[in-house]
RNA sequence: GGAGAGAUGGCCGAGUAGGUCGAAGGCGCUCGCCUGCUAAGCGAGUAUACUGGGAAACCGGUAUCGAGGGUUCGAAUCCCUCUCUCUCCGCCA
C-alpha cells in the first residue's frame, strides 16, 4: 500500500511513476474518495463530540425526567451520525478498494521498460561450458536416471506435480539443508520454520491479496490459503509489531514448500520441474532500516548468489524493469541460471525490495529511538535459492555423455557422500 | 468433537446491578531532583491511528479495553456472532 499522504500531496508524480509500469492509471479516482472521506469524517466526529459532551452532562443529572429533551435530541444526533458512519464506511470501501490494488512505485534505480525484454544484465558469473555430447534437458535425464517420475506424479495428483525417488529426492533434501546451513552459518540468517498455510490478513499484507487469489491454492473450510512463497508466512512473522532500531536488520531463511495455480501458463514450461503447483524453495527475509534496505539488497542477492557460485552453476544478474517487477516490489534482482539442455538461462531466484509498501500493509514499524515516532521499517526478500530449479541446473549443467549426473561437491557430504547419480 | 474458564495499555493487574474510564495500582522505561560512587527516595512523563489548526513546537476532535455487529442519550461493563488462549473429556501424528 502506497502512503496516502503522500499520494494526496504528490498525485501526479505517483501516477507518472506508477506509468511506468504499464497498465492504466492506478489512481482514478482517488482525489475524490479522498476529500470525501474527510468531509465526512469532519461532520462524523463533530457530531461525536457534541454527543459526548451531551451524554456526559445527562449522565451528571439524577433526575432524568429533567433532561428528555435533551436525550431525544441525542437520539436524533445519534441517528444522523450512524448514517454518515455507513456512508463513510461505503467510501472507506472505495478507497481501500482503490489503494490495495495499486502496485508499488518503482525505485528510481529500476531500469524502465515495458517486459521482460528490456530487463538489464547487471553481471554474470561463471561461463557456460560446451558439451562434447548432446546436452540433455533435464526430464531426459532424470527420468533415464529413474530420480523423476511425472507420469506417476500425474496419476497421484495431476499436471505440474513431479515425484522425486531415490537419489533425485535425496539430491533436493541435500540442496535444502545445503542452502539453509549457508545461509545461517555464514550469513547470518536465523532459520524458521513457518506454517505452509496462511490467513486472508496475511496474504493481504504481502500482497498477494486482494488482487491475485486466482494465482493461490484456497483452502474450502477454515479461510486458509497455501502459501505460494515463504516471503507470506516469514514477513507477517511481525504484522502489527513495533520492532526496536537495534533489532534491526532482522534476516530470516525459511524452507518451506511453494503452491501455485499458475493460472495463465497454460502450455507455457510443461515439461519437467521448471513451472510445478508445488515446489521447495529455501526464501531469506530481511526487515531493515530504511535508510539500509538499498545496501541490504545488494547483500541479500549476493547471498543468493553464492549459492550457485559454491554449486559451479553459471549464471547471471538481471535488473528488473519497471515493466516487469511484481506487485509489491520497488526493484527486483532475478538471478538466471544457465541451463544448457535447454540452451537458456532460467529464473532461479528473485530478489527484492518493497520499501515501506509491505509494512505499511503490514503495520511492521520500528521505533528510530524511545521517544520517537514509530516508522515503517522496509521489507526485502530473496530465493536462496528455489530448490527445484536448481536440481534442475544440477543435472543438466552436471550430466555425463553416459547419462549419468556428477554430484556438486559441496553437495557430497549431504549426499551421503554419492559423487555420481547413475 | 463435547464441557467449562478467559482475552484490559510494554508487562502484571483493578474495574462488570452501563455514566465524567484511554481506563486505578504496581512494574518497567524516559527526563529532572537528590544522593560522592550502578541502591533507596522525590517530582514529572510514558499507546496507536485517523482528522482539524499551525512553519514548527504544539493544540483540538474522533476511534481503539481480542475482532465484528447490536441495545442505549451514554458500554471495558448488557446482547449476538467470530477468533484465539487455558482446563477436563474424547480422538490422534
Amino acid at each position: 500500500m502506497l502512503d496516502m499522504k503522500f499520494i494526496r500531496e504528490n498525485l501526479e508524480e505517483a501516477e507518472r511513476r506508477l506509468a511506468t509500469r504499464g497498465g492504466a492509471s492506478f489512481l482514478a479516482g482517488f482525489r475524490d474518495l479522498d476529500e470525501r472521506r474527510r468531509a465526512l469524517l469532519r461532520e462524523g466526529e463533530s457530531l461525536k463530540a457534541v454527543k459526548n459532551n451531551v451524554s456526559e452532562e445527562i449522565g451528571k443529572v439524577k433526575d432524568k425526567s429533567q433532561v428528555q429533551d435533551k436525550i431525544l435530541e441525542m437520539r436524533e444526533v445519534s441517528n444522523r451520525i450512524k448514517a454518515l458512519d455507513e456512508e463513510l464506511k461505503q467510501v472507506d470501501d472505495e478507497l481501500s478498494g482503490v489503494l490495495m490494488t495499486v502496485p508499488n512505485l518503482p525505485d528510481p534505480s529500476t531500469p524502465l521498460g515495458s517486459s521482460e525484454n528490456d530487463n538489464v544484465v547487471v553481471r554474470s558469473w561463471g561461463e557456460p561450458q560446451p558439451f562434447a555430447f548432446p546436452a540433455k534437458p533435464h526430464w531426459e535425464i532424470g527420468e533415464g536416471l529413474g530420480i523423476l517420475d511425472f507420469e506417476r506424479a500425474a496419476k497421484i495428483t495431476g499436471a505440474r506435480f513431479t515425484l522425486y525417488r531415490g537419489a533425485g529426492a535425496r539430491l533436493e533434501r541435500a540442496l535444502i539443508s545445503f542452502m539453509l546451513d549457508l545461509h545461517t552459518e555464514q550469513h547470518g540468517y536465523v532459520e524458521v520454520l513457518p506454517p505452509f498455510m496462511v490467513n486472508r490478513d496475511s496474504m493481504t499484507a504481502t500482497g498477494q491479496l486482494p488482487k491475485f487469489e486466482e494465482d493461490l491454492f484456497r483452502l474450502a473450510d477454515p479461510d486458509f490459503f497455501l502459501i505460494p512463497t515463504a516471503e507470506v508466512p516469514v514477513t507477517n512473522i511481525h504484522r502489527n509489531e513495533i520492532l526496536k532500531r537495534s533489532d534491526l536488520p532482522i534476516c530470516y531463511a525459511a524452507y518451506t514448500p511453494c503452491f501455485r495455480r499458475e493460472a495463465g501458463s497454460y502450455g507455457k514450461d510443461t515439461r519437467g520441474l521448471i513451472r510445478q503447483h508445488q515446489f521447495n524453495k529455501v526464501e531469506m527475509v530481511k526487515f531493515t532500516h530504511p535508510s539500509e534496505s538499498a545496501a541490504e539488497l545488494e547483500k541479500l542477492t549476493a547471498n543468493a548468489e553464492k549459492v550457485l557460485q559454491l554449486l559451479e552453476l553459471p549464471y547471471r544478474v538481471m535488473a528488473l524493469c519497471s515493466g516487469d517487477i511484481g506487485f509489491s516490489a520497488a526493484k527486483t534482482y532475478d538471478l538466471e541460471v544457465w541451463l544448457p539442455g535447454q540452451s537458456c538461462y532460467r529464473e532461479i531466484s528473485s530478489c527484492s525490495t518493497f520499501g515501506d509498501f509491505q509494512a505499511r500493509r503490514a503495520g511492521i514499524r520500528f521505533r528510530e529511538d524511545e521517544k520517537a515516532k514509530p516508522e515503517f521499517v522496509h521489507t526485502l526478500n530473496g530465493s536462496g535459492l528455489a530448490v527445484g530449479r536448481t536440481v534442475v541446473a544440477v543435472l543438466e549443467n552436471f550430466q555425463q555423455a553416459d547419462g549419468s549426473v556428477l554430484v556438486p561437491a559441496v553437495l557430497r557430504p549431504y549426499m551421503g557422500g554419492l559423487e555420481r547419480i547413475s
